[in-house]
DNA sequence: CGCGGTTTTGAATTCAATCAATGACAGTGG
DNA sequence: CCACTGTCATTGATTGAATTCAAAACCGCG
């Protein structure tokens, strides 16, 4: 469910951590059997997860993790998608509320305590965990790549790119924003009338098409890329 | 050295992780002895601690992690400072070169293949790079919402409140900026000129003052606060 | 003193934010 | 069934800000 055996393993090149791959089913049905799934619609906000150092993962759905600013403007730090994991970091300092993204989002969650009895029995799982945080970490280091580009052209197209990457590739190349305009502003950090425009002018470029607002279909790969890097309009 | 024992434990709130407090001094002691040490020079590149999935940490100085896109722009990802550990995440798809940003920087590392003989025996001691890890991440978000702010005066603000909090304290409100003008503005991803804009700005405002261009005096630590909330000029 | 690297400043251009308005669409209740 | 309402998406006009190009000032150093 997780592609644990897959991703824990191959991440570090080796097999030998795990005495027994059997260890890893039986870990992964106690985490299954201790964790409390929880189902949830669209505009839910679930910071009740991460309560008291709770940890999350998203089994189906989208999740999006935001920071509300003082002046009450939004900023979304990271998009939460089937597999990712949420509340591993805890941190008093800086107060994250996450909402759900789109309707009949599935979820799993442990307590900190029960991930602490699970750890002190085999704390070998740790090497899961932090297999999972470094997940994370190339997560946010992509996210700063795309925000750090200099026009909104360049933002959107390795927006879309990333996007099309993570997105699990439904009918060809046609890509399901599982976010609004709105949304996508708030991430990238661009105002939302501009995250129209750039996409409207990779339109006219021809080098995506719009089924509908939500659905993109990328016509040249390449182009798109090629937007990426290119000083000129 | 690292704070391990306060950060490790202190982070998850308990102690019973760790059997003693002695395993996690031996921990230290081993990695201390294991680690190889090495000092740099401005601009040196130290890339090679991290080849073939190697593991390092800053003892002192400053290293940059950078990405250097197709058209020759370096963006600055993570700015490496003392107790910051890299190369954790083994992960080939995207390149990083580190660059030493301040003379007399002292790294330590150890190979993946310490790493792995080292957790292979204490299996637990991957909570301590697990804590690391999240470390990064809270870097990494905090950087993620400096360079989402919306205006340069913002960045600049957020980035200088950042930086004190980061750097050790040296004599009062002083800051000693670890990096160039270019740095800074490769780091939160606007020009050069911008950011010299920005901060003069902000001197002209007597929200901070500049002994040299490198070393910055923060004079109202709550109106630089207040700029980045701030909409009007 | 001149030299390279860094920082600052200036002027012109380009680009994104902002304000404002319209269109598309789903859901709701008359 | 249709007007009504709210949300989302798009487009236009304008303003404001950052980039760009250019040049000057500054500083440590040989």
């Amino acid at each position: 469910m997780f592609g644990v055996d897959h991703d824990c393993v191959s991440a570090w090149g080796r097999r030998r951590q795990f005495s027994h791959d059997e260890d890893l089913v039986a870990f992964m049905q106690e985490l299954n059997s201790t964790a409390t799934l929880e189902r949830w619609q669209r505009a839910d906000c679930c910071d009740a997860i991460v309560a008291n150092g709770g940890i999350g993962w998203v089994l189906s759905g989208i999740i999006r993790k935001c920071v509300i600013r003082k002046d009450g403007q939004r900023r979304i730090i990271d998009m939460l998608m089937p597999d990712d994991f949420f509340g591993l970091r805890t941190d008093k300092s800086r107060l994250f509320s996450f909402e759900v993204s789109s309707d009949e989002t599935l979820t799993a969650k442990i307590t900190r305590r029960e991930f602490n009895a699970l750890t002190a029995m085999r704390p070998w799982l740790y090497q899961f965990f932090h297999d999972r945080a470094c997940q994370t970490i190339a997560r946010l280091e992509n996210h700063i790549l795309v925000q750090g580009r200099t026009t909104s052209i360049q933002k959107i197209a390795s927006y879309l790119l990333l996007m099309s990457r993570r997105l699990p590739q439904q009918q060809g190349t046609a890509v399901v924003l599982p976010m609004s305009r709105y949304d996508i502003a708030d991430h990238i950090g661009i105002a939302v009338e501009t995250v129209s425009r750039a996409i409207t002018e990779l339109r006219r470029r021809g080098i995506i098409e719009l089924e509908t607002p939500r659905c993109v279909s990328i016509r040249d790969t390449r182009k798109l890329e090629d937007q990426i890097s290119s000083t000129r309009s």
